[in-house]
DNA sequence: CTCAGCTCCTGCGGGC
DNA sequence: TGCCCGCAGGAGCTGA
Protein backbone atom coordinates (compact mmCIF):
# COMPACT_ATOMS: atom_id res chain seq x y z
CA UNK A 1 0.00 0.00 0.00
CA UNK A 2 1.72 3.18 1.56
CA UNK A 3 4.52 5.90 -0.07
CA UNK A 4 4.92 8.89 1.96
CA UNK A 5 1.40 10.15 1.55
CA UNK A 6 -0.61 7.14 2.24
CA UNK A 7 1.41 6.69 5.44
CA UNK A 8 0.89 10.34 5.92
CA UNK A 9 -2.50 10.13 5.26
CA UNK A 10 -2.54 6.94 7.76
CA UNK A 11 -0.68 9.18 10.15
CA UNK A 12 -3.75 12.05 10.06
CA UNK A 13 -6.28 9.60 10.55
CA UNK A 14 -4.92 8.05 13.32
CA UNK A 15 -3.59 10.86 15.59
CA UNK A 16 -7.14 11.96 16.80
CA UNK A 17 -7.85 8.68 18.21
CA UNK A 18 -4.24 7.94 19.18
CA UNK A 19 -2.42 10.98 20.19
CA UNK A 20 -3.06 11.68 24.24
CA UNK A 21 -4.70 8.03 24.68
CA UNK A 22 -3.78 5.70 26.73
CA UNK A 23 -3.39 1.98 25.81
CA UNK A 24 -5.69 -0.67 28.07
CA UNK A 25 -5.51 -3.28 26.01
CA UNK A 26 -2.90 -4.73 23.06
CA UNK A 27 -3.27 -8.23 21.61
CA UNK A 28 -1.18 -9.38 18.54
CA UNK A 29 -2.72 -11.86 17.22
CA UNK A 30 0.20 -14.03 15.95
CA UNK A 31 4.06 -13.95 16.62
CA UNK A 32 5.22 -11.87 14.08
CA UNK A 33 4.71 -10.23 11.05
CA UNK A 34 7.42 -9.53 9.03
CA UNK A 35 10.37 -9.97 12.27
CA UNK A 36 8.93 -11.31 15.55
CA UNK A 37 7.29 -8.66 17.88
CA UNK A 38 9.29 -7.73 20.64
CA UNK A 39 9.04 -9.99 23.69
CA UNK A 40 7.53 -7.40 25.94
CA UNK A 41 5.44 -6.24 23.07
CA UNK A 42 2.06 -6.60 24.70
CA UNK A 43 3.27 -5.71 28.14
CA UNK A 44 5.01 -2.76 27.14
CA UNK A 45 2.32 -0.96 25.25
CA UNK A 46 -0.35 -2.04 27.60
CA UNK A 47 -1.20 0.85 30.02
CA UNK A 48 1.13 2.83 28.26
CA UNK A 49 0.20 6.35 26.68
CA UNK A 50 0.75 7.59 23.25
CA UNK A 51 1.89 10.93 22.98
CA UNK A 52 2.60 11.62 19.59
CA UNK A 53 2.07 10.00 16.31
CA UNK A 54 4.59 10.94 13.75
CA UNK A 55 6.11 9.82 10.36
CA UNK A 56 9.64 9.54 9.24
CA UNK A 57 10.01 8.43 5.57
CA UNK A 58 7.14 5.45 5.49
CA UNK A 59 7.51 4.89 9.55
CA UNK A 60 4.93 5.50 12.03
CA UNK A 61 6.48 6.66 15.23
CA UNK A 62 3.78 6.38 17.96
CA UNK A 63 6.06 8.25 21.19
CA UNK A 64 5.22 6.49 24.49
CA UNK A 65 5.65 8.11 27.65
CA UNK A 66 7.44 5.13 28.61
CA UNK A 67 11.05 5.99 27.35
CA UNK A 68 10.09 4.21 23.99
CA UNK A 69 8.69 4.54 20.26
CA UNK A 70 6.57 2.19 18.75
CA UNK A 71 7.99 2.25 15.20
CA UNK A 72 5.52 0.86 12.50
CA UNK A 73 6.39 0.12 9.06
CA UNK A 74 3.52 -1.03 6.74
CA UNK A 75 5.13 -3.21 4.42
CA UNK A 76 3.39 -3.08 0.68
CA UNK A 77 -0.40 -4.18 2.40
CA UNK A 78 -0.26 -2.83 5.61
CA UNK A 79 -3.34 -0.67 6.57
CA UNK A 80 -4.81 0.41 9.76
CA UNK A 81 -8.70 0.82 10.43
CA UNK A 82 -10.12 2.51 13.23
CA UNK A 83 -12.54 0.24 14.86
CA UNK A 84 -12.39 -3.25 12.84
CA UNK A 85 -10.87 -6.49 13.53
CA UNK A 86 -14.12 -8.50 13.70
CA UNK A 87 -15.76 -9.52 11.13
CA UNK A 88 -18.85 -7.35 9.93
CA UNK A 89 -21.94 -9.13 10.67
CA UNK A 90 -19.92 -11.98 12.64
CA UNK A 91 -22.63 -11.11 15.18
CA UNK A 92 -25.05 -13.44 13.19
CA UNK A 93 -22.63 -16.57 13.62
CA UNK A 94 -22.64 -18.67 17.21
CA UNK A 95 -18.73 -17.57 17.55
CA UNK A 96 -17.84 -14.26 16.20
CA UNK A 97 -15.40 -14.27 13.51
CA UNK A 98 -12.03 -12.42 13.53
CA UNK A 99 -11.43 -10.51 10.44
CA UNK A 100 -9.00 -12.02 8.52
CA UNK A 101 -5.26 -10.69 8.02
CA UNK A 102 -6.02 -8.54 11.25
CA UNK A 103 -2.81 -9.18 12.93
CA UNK A 104 -2.53 -6.45 16.04
CA UNK A 105 -5.39 -4.57 18.09
CA UNK A 106 -5.03 -1.31 19.88
CA UNK A 107 -7.60 -0.24 22.27
CA UNK A 108 -7.92 3.17 24.17
CA UNK A 109 -8.94 3.41 27.49
CA UNK A 110 -11.28 5.92 25.75
CA UNK A 111 -12.98 3.03 24.31
CA UNK A 112 -11.52 3.32 20.62
CA UNK A 113 -10.04 0.68 18.86
CA UNK A 114 -7.57 0.47 15.97
CA UNK A 115 -6.64 -2.70 14.06
CA UNK A 116 -4.20 -3.41 12.02
CA UNK A 117 -4.42 -5.59 8.63
CA UNK A 118 -1.57 -6.88 6.70
CA UNK A 119 -2.18 -9.65 4.03
CA UNK A 120 1.15 -9.70 3.19
CA UNK A 121 3.09 -9.58 6.30
CA UNK A 122 5.54 -7.22 4.91
CA UNK A 123 5.17 -4.74 7.36
CA UNK A 124 6.76 -4.75 11.04
CA UNK A 125 6.65 -3.31 14.60
CA UNK A 126 9.34 -2.91 17.07
CA UNK A 127 10.01 -0.92 20.48
CA UNK A 128 12.96 0.91 20.15
CA UNK A 129 14.54 3.55 22.73
CA UNK A 130 13.29 7.51 22.09
CA UNK A 131 16.45 9.03 22.51
CA UNK A 132 18.24 5.67 20.13
CA UNK A 133 15.92 6.50 17.86
CA UNK A 134 18.73 8.78 15.20
CA UNK A 135 20.93 6.11 15.39
CA UNK A 136 18.61 2.99 14.73
CA UNK A 137 19.87 1.21 12.05
CA UNK A 138 16.14 1.46 10.47
CA UNK A 139 16.82 5.38 10.61
CA UNK A 140 20.62 6.08 11.03
CA UNK A 141 21.03 6.16 7.20
CA UNK A 142 17.50 7.49 5.96
CA UNK A 143 17.92 10.36 3.24
CA UNK A 144 16.05 13.66 3.92
CA UNK A 145 12.57 14.28 4.07
CA UNK A 146 11.36 15.00 0.66
CA UNK A 147 8.93 17.71 1.57
CA UNK A 148 11.87 19.29 3.61
CA UNK A 149 13.92 22.20 2.60
CA UNK A 150 16.76 19.64 2.88
CA UNK A 151 16.31 17.75 0.01
CA UNK A 152 17.07 19.82 -2.82
CA UNK A 153 18.56 19.83 -6.01
CA UNK A 154 22.06 19.92 -4.98
CA UNK A 155 21.23 17.30 -2.45
CA UNK A 156 20.35 15.60 -5.60
CA UNK A 157 22.92 16.33 -7.46
CA UNK A 158 25.82 15.06 -5.10
CA UNK A 159 23.46 11.75 -4.92
CA UNK A 160 23.52 11.55 -8.22
CA UNK A 161 27.27 12.32 -8.95
CA UNK A 162 28.95 9.34 -11.28
CA UNK A 163 26.00 6.94 -10.85
CA UNK A 164 24.86 4.88 -13.77
CA UNK A 165 21.94 3.85 -12.34
CA UNK A 166 18.57 5.24 -13.59
CA UNK A 167 17.23 7.95 -11.62
CA UNK A 168 14.17 5.38 -10.80
CA UNK A 169 16.36 3.35 -9.19
CA UNK A 170 18.19 5.76 -7.04
CA UNK A 171 14.98 7.69 -5.80
CA UNK A 172 14.02 4.85 -4.55
CA UNK A 173 16.89 4.35 -2.32
CA UNK A 174 15.41 5.57 1.00
CA UNK A 175 19.26 6.17 1.82
CA UNK A 176 19.16 9.20 -1.06
CA UNK A 177 15.62 10.98 -0.41
CA UNK A 178 13.54 8.93 2.36
CA UNK A 179 9.59 8.20 1.11
CA UNK A 180 9.38 7.77 -2.18
CA UNK A 181 7.98 4.70 -3.49
CA UNK A 182 7.41 3.13 -7.14
CA UNK A 183 4.44 5.14 -8.11
CA UNK A 184 5.28 8.17 -6.78
CA UNK A 185 8.85 8.36 -8.57
CA UNK A 186 7.08 7.45 -12.27
CA UNK A 187 4.99 10.36 -11.59
CA UNK A 188 7.56 12.66 -10.86
CA UNK A 189 9.75 11.82 -13.35
CA UNK A 190 7.03 11.77 -15.71
CA UNK A 191 6.14 15.30 -14.44
CA UNK A 192 9.87 16.38 -14.92
CA UNK A 193 10.32 14.68 -18.24
CA UNK A 194 13.32 12.72 -16.85
CA UNK A 195 13.84 9.11 -18.56
CA UNK A 196 13.65 6.43 -15.87
CA UNK A 197 16.86 4.65 -17.25
CA UNK A 198 19.52 7.11 -18.30
CA UNK A 199 22.42 7.30 -15.99
CA UNK A 200 21.47 9.10 -12.80
CA UNK A 201 24.98 10.99 -13.13
CA UNK A 202 24.63 12.55 -16.49
CA UNK A 203 20.94 14.47 -16.07
CA UNK A 204 22.06 18.43 -15.64
CA UNK A 205 21.55 20.58 -13.36
CA UNK A 206 18.88 22.80 -14.59
CA UNK A 207 16.84 19.15 -14.94
CA UNK A 208 16.98 17.95 -11.13
CA UNK A 209 16.07 21.98 -10.69
CA UNK A 210 12.67 21.07 -12.27
CA UNK A 211 12.96 17.25 -10.53
CA UNK A 212 12.70 18.78 -7.08
CA UNK A 213 9.29 20.81 -7.27
CA UNK A 214 7.82 18.21 -9.21
CA UNK A 215 8.65 15.71 -6.97
CA UNK A 216 7.26 17.51 -4.01
CA UNK A 217 4.44 18.79 -5.79
CA UNK A 218 3.01 15.12 -6.64
CA UNK A 219 3.46 14.27 -3.04
CA UNK A 220 1.78 16.98 -1.50
CA UNK A 221 -1.43 16.95 -4.24
CA UNK A 222 -1.66 12.80 -3.19
CA UNK A 223 -1.90 13.64 0.35
CA UNK A 224 -4.27 16.48 -0.24
CA UNK A 225 -5.91 13.56 -1.93
CA UNK A 226 -5.78 11.05 1.04
CA UNK A 227 -3.38 8.62 -0.69
CA UNK A 228 -3.80 6.79 -3.82
CA UNK A 229 -6.08 3.38 -3.68
CA UNK A 230 -4.82 0.65 -5.79
CA UNK A 231 -6.45 -2.34 -4.19
CA UNK A 232 -7.09 -2.08 -0.40
CA UNK A 233 -5.67 1.49 0.58
CA UNK A 234 -8.21 3.20 3.03
CA UNK A 235 -7.60 5.40 5.62
CA UNK A 236 -8.35 4.84 8.83
CA UNK A 237 -11.60 5.69 8.93
CA UNK A 238 -12.15 3.61 6.19
CA UNK A 239 -12.71 7.06 2.90
CA UNK A 240 -10.56 6.04 0.00
CA UNK A 241 -8.05 7.84 -0.91
CA UNK A 242 -8.41 9.09 -4.79
CA UNK A 243 -4.99 10.16 -6.09
CA UNK A 244 -5.20 7.27 -8.43
CA UNK A 245 -7.26 9.11 -10.42
CA UNK A 246 -4.39 11.85 -11.22
CA UNK A 247 -1.53 9.33 -12.10
CA UNK A 248 -0.20 10.52 -15.50
CA UNK A 249 1.97 7.64 -15.85
CA UNK A 250 1.85 4.67 -13.12
CA UNK A 251 -0.76 1.79 -14.20
CA UNK A 252 -1.82 3.68 -17.87
CA UNK A 253 0.50 1.70 -19.78
CA UNK A 254 -0.92 2.26 -23.53
CA UNK A 255 -2.78 5.73 -22.52
CA UNK A 256 -1.58 8.63 -23.89
CA UNK A 257 0.98 10.93 -22.36
CA UNK A 258 -0.78 13.79 -20.03
CA UNK A 259 2.40 15.87 -20.40
CA UNK A 260 1.47 19.12 -22.88
CA UNK A 261 2.32 18.80 -26.00
CA UNK A 262 2.95 15.51 -25.95
CA UNK A 263 1.84 12.65 -28.36
CA UNK A 264 3.53 9.64 -26.82
CA UNK A 265 1.98 6.21 -25.03
CA UNK A 266 2.83 5.24 -21.64
CA UNK A 267 5.08 2.19 -21.73
CA UNK A 268 5.77 0.44 -19.02
CA UNK A 269 8.97 -1.84 -18.42
CA UNK A 270 10.59 -3.72 -15.74
CA UNK A 271 13.66 -2.43 -14.07
CA UNK A 272 15.24 -3.43 -11.50
CA UNK A 273 12.32 -5.45 -10.68
CA UNK A 274 9.78 -3.05 -10.58
CA UNK A 275 7.39 -1.77 -13.41
CA UNK A 276 8.56 1.58 -14.58
CA UNK A 277 5.88 3.28 -16.20
CA UNK A 278 6.65 6.49 -18.75
CA UNK A 279 6.35 7.98 -22.02
CA UNK A 280 9.38 7.22 -24.41
CA UNK A 281 8.81 10.44 -26.20
CA UNK A 282 9.09 13.16 -23.50
CA UNK A 283 11.21 11.80 -21.02
CA UNK A 284 14.24 11.85 -21.91
C1' DC B 1 31.37 0.44 -3.75
C1' DT B 2 27.88 -0.62 -7.41
C1' DC B 3 24.31 -3.16 -9.31
C1' DA B 4 21.04 -6.96 -10.93
C1' DG B 5 18.43 -10.48 -9.21
C1' DC B 6 16.02 -12.89 -5.75
C1' DT B 7 13.30 -13.27 -1.48
C1' DC B 8 9.74 -12.81 2.09
C1' DC B 9 3.86 -13.49 1.81
C1' DT B 10 -0.97 -13.56 0.19
C1' DG B 11 -4.54 -12.21 -3.04
C1' DC B 12 -6.40 -10.89 -7.30
C1' DG B 13 -7.35 -10.45 -12.14
C1' DG B 14 -6.59 -12.04 -16.81
C1' DG B 15 -6.12 -15.68 -20.12
C1' DC B 16 -7.05 -20.20 -21.43
C1' DT C 1 -16.33 -22.63 -13.80
C1' DG C 2 -11.64 -23.43 -12.50
C1' DC C 3 -6.69 -23.40 -12.84
C1' DC C 4 -2.23 -21.26 -13.71
C1' DC C 5 0.53 -17.30 -14.28
C1' DG C 6 2.00 -12.77 -13.51
C1' DC C 7 1.79 -9.02 -10.83
C1' DA C 8 1.27 -5.94 -6.59
C1' DG C 9 2.35 0.48 -2.97
C1' DG C 10 8.85 -2.34 0.19
C1' DA C 11 13.29 -3.32 1.14
C1' DG C 12 17.01 -6.44 2.71
C1' DC C 13 20.19 -9.86 1.16
C1' DT C 14 23.39 -12.30 -2.07
C1' DG C 15 27.00 -12.65 -5.18
C1' DA C 16 29.27 -11.05 -9.34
Amino acid sequence: MPELPEVETVRAGLAPVLEGARLSRVEARRPDLRFPFPPDFIQALTGARIETLQRRAKYLLARLDRGRTLVMHLGMSGRFEIGGGRTPGAFHHAVATEAPHAHVVFETEAGDRVTYFDPRRFGYMDLIPTEALETHRWFADLGPEPLSDAFDANRLAQAFAGRKQGPKTLLLDQRIVAGLGNIYVCEALNRARISPFRAAGSIGKGRLERLVPEIKAVLTEAIAAGGSTLRDFAQADGALGYFQHRFRAYDREAEPCANPGCRGVILRKVQAGRSTFYCPVCQR
